[in-house]
DNA sequence: TCTTTAGCATAAGAAAATCTTATTCAGCCT
DNA sequence: AGGCTGAATAAGATTTTCTTATGCTAAAGA
């Protein structure tokens, strides 16, 4: 070998390529979309690395050395040249494509908020998500992917247990100010999801209301979204599932109710066709979905755990 | 603007292009001077990320697929530009030289050890350490820092305390069996270091057989390296400096005897001229060594300590 | 002039990416 | 067979990178 090459640090090479192009670290922040600090501390040490001066400094801006322009001008033919091609790389191969089927509730409370770190991850994956209240047919593999709740007995696929779930009495802090004290409040039902599920958990609030003498009157929502919204604002007291409130809980929108906790007959299943494999992508997300959930059952309020 | 760049993880290029250069993972790994196992997962994100096989695998070997081949061409010439590019903007610039004047023990037992990182992490500062038993001198220049041990007092340069300093008897743990007898014992003596340093600290020696009735079967040593290494190898007591065996001791090498450990009257001080200000790279060393030494107090056999 | 705002630097701690170690496996060679 | 080599993978440690919080200065606006 003639000459081992020394190569600078890339990712400080890109911070400092977007900040010396856009001429602020502010907006190579935005672009980069990581934080104004960050891009700051990759420049500098991309300048301590070279032992040069890329950018004269004032207080309150900063300019390209002629050290700067020159690496500048040869740093974003470079990157213009590996993003050609990469792309024309990506551009030769089948899109990557990955349906998902998911009740709505789930997806507006649960993975709507997290699955953004999926698509950050793996940019080129094309994900659709459909919201759907019955299990789709994966015969067209029309879907890849299924998440369910239900009781697990999907005849015909392949089911694999993702979380289970605690059920009980929970609503906005400020209704809680009397201690035990639900005389006057209104019972917030789900008319939404499908039917089985349904009829069998709103039995559990009607147990809940008749046990501690709760007036009757009660708003039915079609959406479990709107059911929850409503919760949050105050409105009343609902059958809350652990799953879908409990980052209303931990941040305080939501108080769960102590008594009449218990497991829920239903649980959330992944589900995918029997005969066909998984693409590489699915078994991708797959592993992303468990390391999401495992987390997310790590900060999961103490109150709404099963007891285990 | 009209279209975001979005570049493929760029270390994980690196280690791909040197995957596909040398053509196997482990010569790449020993080019990139990581294990094998990072260079095969950085390979894996990569083609992950693309969503594309850049390989293909044979349970002992791998070979590039067309697409691996077509992409290895581009990125090659991308970092040969890019080396090129960064060298010519160096070689424009003063080469960066940093001297450092150090006593020969603690060179050894050290700072030597340590100094690899502070290499690797800027290669390009050329670090010269030169060994020498007295302070040198700071006028003309030719030394940026010194490390000296002694009491302090260093008229007309800039000195700053490192580490204090804990003495006393040590020796390997298999003279040690019986407990309190070292009757039959061979004192190893250091002969060499600066003079009122070395009567300092053999005083101690000399109290320490004396109150204990230690055989005057002595051996002097010219080097304290010498000396540490008779001790390693169980050739009798020697007075250990808690600096330079605190490794020994940690590894079961040495074992401090444990009456008559105190502070020593001596410490390390970072010593440089109190007229010329320290180049960027002096700075540069001295934070990392202050970083290096705190870790190295934390880690410290609690023996060792000065009971603070 | 005094206040407010925008942009950057820096420290400290949190989060994430990366690396190492240990283990397993498959082919190849003896 | 048994030993070797190169690679994949899991788990955990380490290092890098990022965020948040804070301080500072210059310029803009009252």
């Amino acid at each position: 070998m003639l000459k081992k090459r020394r190569l600078p640090p890339l990712n400080a090479l890109k911070a400092f390529e977007a900040t010396a192009r856009t001429g602020s670290l502010s907006l190579a922040a935005e672009e980069l979309s990581v934080s104004a600090s960050a891009v700051s501390q990759q420049v500098r040490s991309l300048e301590q690395w070279l032992g040069l001066s890329l950018f004269d400094r004032g207080a309150n801006f900063i300019e390209l050395t002629k050290t700067g322009t020159s690496y500048l001008s040869g740093l974003t033919v470079m990157f213009d040249q590996l993003d050609e091609m990469t792309e024309s790389l990506q551009s030769k191969k089948a899109p990557r494509r990955l349906r998902l089927s998911v009740l709505p509730s789930f997806a507006a409370e649960w993975l709507g908020p997290r699955v953004k770190k999926f698509r950050k991850a793996h940019p080129s994956i094309q994900l659709e998500i459909l919201t759907s209240d019955r299990l789709v047919d994966f015969s067209d593999g029309s879907v890849d992917l299924a998440i369910r709740y239900g009781p697990g007995n999907y005849k015909g696929l392949t089911s694999e247990l993702l979380m289970e779930e605690m059920v009980g009495p929970a609503c906005h802090p400020d209704l809680l100010t009397e201690e035990g004290a639900f005389s006057g409040i209104t019972l917030l039902r789900d008319a939404g999801g499908p039917e089985g599920i349904r009829l069998c958990l709103e039995e559990w609030l009607d147990d809940f209301a008749q046990e501690n003498s709760v007036d009757h009157d009660s708003y039915s929502f079609s959406d479990t979204h709107l059911l929850i919204n409503a919760a949050r604002n105050g409105e009343g007291l609902m059958l809350g599932r652990s799953v879908l409130i409990a980052d209303d809980v931990l941040s305080g929108r939501l108080v769960p109710v102590l008594s009449k906790w218990t497991k829920s007959p239903f649980s959330y299943y992944l589900v995918s066709s029997a005969v066909r494999e998984l693409t590489p992508d699915g078994r991708l997300f797959r592993k992303w979905l468990l390391a999401e959930i495992s987390e997310f059952e790590n900060k999961m309020p103490d109150r709404l755990r099963g007891q285990e």
